[in-house]
DNA sequence: GGCATTCTTGACCATATGGTCAAAGACGGG
DNA sequence: CCCGTCTTTGACCATATGGTCAAGAATGCC
């Protein structure tokens, strides 16, 4: 008997349920992600997805069920770039590297990064948990790595949260809004983020004050 | 005979008609930026206006109507601060006025700021053309200002353009991002704004390099 | 105080949407 | 090639939602 897709992506048992649910979750990111939760409708997945509503339904079990396992499955790769923080390394290009990933992560998966925006912006009672628990948690531990090296001299004193909050912001600040970014620039205007490479790091290591 | 409101606000020709559409602005404001545009219902706004759905149809002809209004009141405030810098000013002190400015914004009002989010976040279709009109001459009218301080060696050299843009990032991030600042800062915390001033002025002024 | 105009809303409509169900169709091990 | 299991979907349901309408309630000018 079937348990009716309750478990989300890599538990599909059959070779059909493991490609299906994968082509759902892409289908759903694409949807949510330019929609926000209660805009998407469950028909525009499974036609994204190239199958009927019902069969969607017969994967994953509610509308909040396949929105839950998209967030889920973006999580971890949301976190990884700022994982990647090396505590033994050199702290100004551990930073510089840092904003690099997460520029590179705006580029190549704008979809997840609007994904949390829409989510978050309706006040993000479904990741909650995630935010309070790991998220927090992971930032509270680089703050502590960044404080270290400040400590040492090796990095201006600043409040490490906010600076990492700033590195969200501005990087982020390329997939979410897009839209507007492309009107400022204009068609012509080759890719943004390029230009965002060079001046953020710059920005965030030298400061705009001349010398 | 009644025209049935389809001039926006001010236009009001009686004092019921002011007040109503006033009220209505309020509370569309508060559920569009909360939900988006397609997630808000008619009944929510009407409600949180204390009237029925068919007398909100009655000052505002359709959905779509009352959207606009909304963004159209919006968008001279969201300008304001940048109309602000001054080119006469102290470049330096231009900036950190500048940052302070959207920060009070994102302090006072979030509401604004993630209506905007919302509608960008979709595509940004209905303000396009404020996008590619006047927000884009006021930048670049802004980007040249702050070329020929810098051409004046009173500012490191950047991209103007990219620094308006990571101004916004930051400074409506506090506004936009509310949930889960205040998630990973935690509840004791206080006003994150606050730590955002300190922060950001240090951060565009004088950079992560230590000295 | 009476009347034209402006406001307000209950009842209603068509459509969209999340979700159900039963029956048909594809798969795969024996 | 047969049969039980897994997939798939057309038809359907209850509810929500943008919008209409006609009639009643205020309002304000004379």
């Amino acid at each position: 008997m079937g348990e009716t897709g309750s478990a989300a992506e890599g538990r599909g048992r059959t070779r059909i349920q493991r490609l299906n649910q994968a082509r759902l979750l892409d289908a759903a990111l694409k949807v949510f992600s330019q929609e926000g939760f209660r805009a998407a409708t469950l028909d525009q997945i499974a036609a994204e997805a190239g199958m009927s509503k019902p069969n969607l339904l017969y994967y994953f079990a509610s509308k909040e069920e396949i929105y839950r396992a998209v967030l889920d499955r973006t999580l971890d790769l949301w976190l990884e770039p700022l994982r990647g923080l090396d505590p033994q390394g050199d702290p100004v290009e551990e930073i510089r590297a840092y904003i690099r990933r997460k520029l590179e992560m705006s580029r190549d998966n704008p979809q997840e990064s609007r994904l949390y925006a829409n989510e978050i912006l309706r006040g993000g009672a479904v990741i909650m948990a995630e935010m309070t628990g790991p998220l927090r948690a992971l930032v509270m531990q680089k703050a502590a790595v960044i404080r270290r090296w400040i400590a040492a001299g090796r990095l201006a004193p600043h409040d490490p949260v906010h600076l990492i909050f700033a590195i969200w912001a501005t990087t982020q600040h390329y997939a979410d809004f897009d839209a507007q970014i492309r009107a400022v620039l204009g068609e012509d205007a080759g890719d943004p983020i390029e230009g965002a490479e060079r001046f953020l790091q710059q920005l965030f290591i030298e400061g705009l004050r001349p010398r």
